[in-house]
Formats: C-alpha cells, structure tokens, sequence
DNA sequence: CACTCACGTGGATACGTTTTCAAGCATCTC
DNA sequence: GAGATGCTTGAAAACGTATCCACGTGAGTG
C-alpha cells in the first residue's frame, strides 16, 4: 500500500509550479520543452490524477448517474450493458442504482446522487414529475430512457419530453406543456405496438388483450389506438412490475376471459409472465392464444414455440442516451426515438 | 438550479463553529442545546452534506465498485441486484464495470476505479492474479464474487482465496499459497457439480459432457472429479464467454461426439447455447440428450421441457459481498460459500 | 531603441469537509 | 478554596486539484 504521488511531488521533481503541471496534464498551453518534461516526470512517478481533488474544486462528480428498476430484468441489462460500453470509451465512471420500481426508493436514490454531485443522470424513471423535481431543480442534466415519468397534472418535469414524443407519435402535445428541459431515448412504442396488431389483425384475432406494466402508459395508448375503438377495457390489465403480480394479472387475464385469443405483452417480464400461466391453464401457444412480447431477450428463442416479439434496441438506447448526457454541456438535447421490430417466430398462429 | 447551502453556512446562522456543525451531523458529542439548534438550522436550510468535501478529506470515495463481466447474463444481473440491495441500505453509492470479460478492459476499469479512489470493490474476476495487483498494492478491500481469478503459477493475489476454498473444497490447499487478503464470495461448485453428475448417473447417462465458460475452472475441476478418472476429455469442451463461442462449442460437441448423453452446462448462457444447438440439430430433450445447467435464472421454466437446474444464489450472493466490502474495516474477512441446490425440471431423462 | 503584445510560467486561492488542538468553562475532589 | 478533571467549543490545518492573476521574457512593431 504506496501513497500515491500527487501534482505537488510531479511539479517539485519537474522544477515546475503546480500550475503548469495541471496545464500540461489537462491540455493546456505550455512550452514543449516543459510539457515533455513534465510528461516524463509524471510517467517516471506513475502520476495520476487524483479525482477526489479535481471533483472538488469543478464542484462536480464527473462521470454519470444511472438509476434502472431491476437489473433483473433482461432488458434493462441490455440498457445499462449500453450505457456502460459509451461511459467506458469516454473514461467515465458511472455509480448505479436500482429502484426497483419504487418512487420513493428512486428519490432516495437522487438524493444519494444529489449529495455525489453526480450531475448527469440516466434514468429509467419510475416516479412522477414530483419526484424528479429536485434533479432538475439542482440544474442537473436528466435523460429519461425508454420511458418518461408519468405525466403530471399541472406543467412539471417530463412535459418537454413528452410533448415532443408525442409530437413524434404524430399526436398532439398537451395544451399546457411548458418545456423542462427533458429529454428521452426512447423506442417507437407506437409503431411497435401498431405493427403487432396489425399482424395479429391479419391472423384473424379480434380479442386482443394487452398486458402491461409500470411505465407502458405510450404503450397501452399506442394499442388503444391500434385496436380503434371502442376498446374492450377488460381486456387492457396490468401488473405492479413484479414477477408474482405479472403472472397474477396473466393468470387473471386468462381466466376471466377465455374468448381473448391473443396477448401483446407490455414488457418482457410480463411476456414470461403469460408463457407461465398459460402453461398453468393448459393454453396452447399459439393455438388457443397467440403471444406477442415486447423486447427481444435471448431466452425470447429458447421458448418453444419461439416468442413473436417486438424488438427494441436496448444497448443502443443505453448508448445514445449516454451520448446525450456527455454531450449536453449546455443546452438540451434533442430526444430521440429508436425503430422497432417485429420478430416473427413461433407464438402466433391463424385465429380459430 | 439554486446553490446548494454548505456547512459553512449552517454554522454562520446557527451562531457556532463549522467544527460543531460537523461533529453534530457526523455523531460527535455536543450539548443538547446547540445540537439541538444546528439540527434545526441544518433541516430549514435543506442541507445536505456534500461528499465531495468529505471524500477529499478522507482521501477516499465512499461507496464500492462493482466489476461484471456481462449485465445481459441475468446471473450477474441477480448478482448486481444484490450488491445493489446491500449498498442502497447502507446509503452507499456503488460505481459499476461490465468487463466483457476481457481482462484488458478490466484492467482499465480498476484504474479509473482507482482514480476514483473508490477503495472498496466487489468484482467477478476475468484477468489474473496480474491484473490485480495495482488494486491489491493501492490498498484496495476487494472481494471477489462467483469465481477467483485463474490461479497464477506463482504465490500471487488470488492465493489467499483460492486456498480458502480449495479448503472448503476438501481439497488440499496449493503448497506454494501465501495469504494475500482476497476474500471470495462463492457457490459450493463442488457439491452443485456433483449432485447433478450423481443424478445423470443415477438415471444412467455414461457419456456425460461438460460445456463451460471461462471462470469455470473450479466448476470443471469438479466436474472431473465427479465423473471420476479416466475423464474424457473430448467431452470437455469451453466457449469463450459470448453467446456465438457458446453456441460454436454447444454445436460442435454434439457434432462430433453423437454418443454423448447429458451435457452439464458450466452457465446460462451455455446453457442457452445448448438448448439452441441441440434445437438446431434435432435433439431432443430429454429425449435423446439430458440437460443440466448451471444458474437458475426465471426463463429456465420457460423452455419447454422446462430445465433442470443447479441453482446457486446470485442475490445473495451480491449481498453477502458487498456486506463483507462494506464491514472489511481492517481485517481480512473470511470467504463465504453459499449452498447451491438441484432443481429438477424436465431437461434430463433416462438414458437409452 | 522603446513600446507593445503574446505567451509561458508559478504563486496564491478556493472548493467543502473532517479532524486536531488548545482554550474556555463548569464541576468535582481533597 | 485551590487544583484537577471532564466536556463543549471554534480556529486552523489539511486533502489534491483547477484557475485566476501577475510577472517575466521573448519577439515583433513603430
């Protein structure tokens, strides 16, 4: 255990200020006669920075926040395995959190950040505009991934986004959204679900449930509009986030309305979720019920038959939206909607 | 984006020295009155004390870092949830790695970790015993979590460890070992490996062939000792970590060894390659090859037959770490090996 | 030659906290 | 009542860095 050397110890043993060393080091302007000296120097003693004094005096952690539900949840490995690989090429830490799904452990864990100074942030956000407001307030920079808080009653937080995504949707923006400087990576949720339903439509379905989860509000208008109405709100049932509630609100999908005869799962938990208990009440996939799932994980191929599945890019959506927060020094950022795909494998079948 | 109030401000309105004002926040002794007051003063002007003024006085980060070599293995995800879990209890950040594996990335995560001067590291070790030192000479409390760095061929940092579990293990420590305070957090592989090469055995299977990863090395050395000598060692064949080596090595084992009977999955995701590889050349499960695989992971119900299992607790198992990281204040905490369990599914039949 | 200008340089300062140290004060003991 | 003892307290010194500012030196310009 060797202390290690510092500016002073590089700059003494160079026979140069403090100053030039950090210049040197931090690219400034120096002579190249010292520059070389004091690189050689600093390479002779095995000099690192040391982030502890840098942070302090930028009064500013560097490197970004990144708070998901659950790590769990094959998906937002994919997203954080993204968010890490452009941290990673840019050399900056990122400190982790999983809420959990649970807004009040998401603002403690802004709160944690806060007290970091980490002052970049990606979120997949669990809680509502509410909970989000002493980030913004604290003027730190927030990307929301692959979902926005939900909306706030009055003007707050997420508005910006949303009122671009929905733009981007092609509907209109709330009347009384007043930018917030938010922006979101997130998937065309209603191309996705559009393009499902349309291919169940095809199949002959008419009973289209859709199951959903925490966070799947674009999703579950997307597949309203999708179905036309009037819609069938039996059909429309949703879970907390959890395994067990999935699989309960599946279960209960299944039971009270045997005569649905195709699923859209909201998320890949929820997906698993009507896999089991469809197997639990003897339902055959696809021939009494036709599954299509959002996210494609690897286990989506393991299944048999194959789960039909509405891909979206998880890594780079953890990418691009680290991009976003690195690259917003000042201003905000431009949200930013990535492309679906419907993967056709095995669990949808012609209506019988 | 209003100034966040420091603790010098707190100690001008509450009439008293910023010396005071610490010790209150930080547990110190004062007099009832005047903490009373610094309270008071300190929960009206919304302060939060800022790490970073902390962490420079301490010469230290708070908090642990956590190096994995993939999120998109749930295991890791199950294990990253746990530490998680830990860390957020204890008000704790934790800054995350993914390694890919790769020993070259891992070695610059340790270093900016090391910039970082986060002193605490909970990690799932890809390089060697080299790759180590610089964390092991700065002074870090490291814990290694589900495998040990591969055994270096002269006394070196992993020893320690390694001659814990060879240990616990049953097996005669390396002679050359010199303690070096690498604890370890892992699964009694031994025990898993065994129970589930008894069990194929016990349903008759002969040609049993084991498909591991890198970091499986206890996992296999069990594995031979299980099956018992001569091993044949065409049997025994390694993906290189990512899902396409995995699925080569799945593929080619079954190509060229058609005898074999059981396969016994050192992972998931070799566990998820064998399932496809065999899917690919018309094998059955258990039909015409049993499957065991290590980790069990939510999907591994969801293929159909539904797989048979060596569950290893990963939550725990990141808990359990990052409690040792956590409470390693100066002395060398003892390693841990957690249980593992056979879960029998559906991907193993009898021989025929 | 004098004057300006640009540039390389180093001293000093600030960032927000913890901790040491000595001083102040009240209480206790002989 | 004098000395000793214990407790509370605030001033000051770090921790390692980035940056402001002033100084010196050189070249360029009139």
């Amino acid at each position: 255990m060797e202390k290690r050397a510092t500016i002073k110890d590089v700059a003494e043993a160079a026979g140069v200020g403090v100053a030039t060393v950090s210049r040197v080091l931090s690219g400034g302007s120096a002579s190249p006669a010292t520059r070389e000296r004091v690189l050689a120097v600093a390479a002779q003693l095995d000099y690192r920075p040391s982030a502890l004094g840098r942070n302090l005096r930028q009064r500013r952690t560097g490197g970004m926040g990144l708070l998901v539900p659950d790590l769990t949840d094959t998906f937002y490995g994919q997203l954080a395995e993204g968010v890490l690989a452009c941290a990673r090429s840019a050399g900056e830490p990122v400190v982790l959190g999983s809420t959990g799904g649970d807004p009040e452990q998401e603002a403690d864990l802004i709160g944690m950040l806060l007290e970091q100074s980490v002052d970049r942030l990606i979120a997949v956000p669990s809680g509502d505009a509410e909970t989000w407001a002493p980030a913004i307030r604290a003027g730190m920079t927030v990307v929301f991934a692959d979902r926005l808080p939900v909306q706030p009653s009055h003007d707050d937080a997420g508005a910006a986004a949303i009122a671009d995504l929905m733009a981007l949707d092609g509907l209109s923006p709330a009347p009384k959204a007043r930018p917030l400087d938010v922006p979101a990576v997130v998937a065309d949720d209603r191309a996705g679900i559009r393009t499902a339903v349309r291919y169940l439509r095809g199949l002959g379905h008419k009973r289209i449930a859709f199951l959903g989860g925490p966070g799947h509000d674009r999703r579950v208008a997307a597949f309203r509009e999708a179905v036309g109405s009037p819609v069938d709100e039996e059909l429309v049932v949703f879970g907390t986030g959890s395994r067990d509630s999935a699989y309960a609100a599946a279960s209960g999908l299944f039971q009270s309305r045997p005569d649905l005869s195709a699923v859209v799962a909201g998320g890949n938990v929820l997906g698993e979720a009507a896999v089991l208990a469809a197997r639990e009440l003897d339902l055959r996939v696809p021939r009494d019920v036709s599954l299509v799932m959002y996210d494609d994980v690897p286990w989506a191929e393991l299944c048999s038959p194959p789960l039909t599945v509405i891909a979206q890019p998880g890594r780079d959506m953890g990418y691009r939206a680290a991009e976003l927060v690195l690259r917003a020094v000042g201003r905000r950022p431009r949200s930013v909607v990535l492309p679906t795909e419907l993967i056709i494998r095995g669990s949808c079948g012609p209506h019988r």
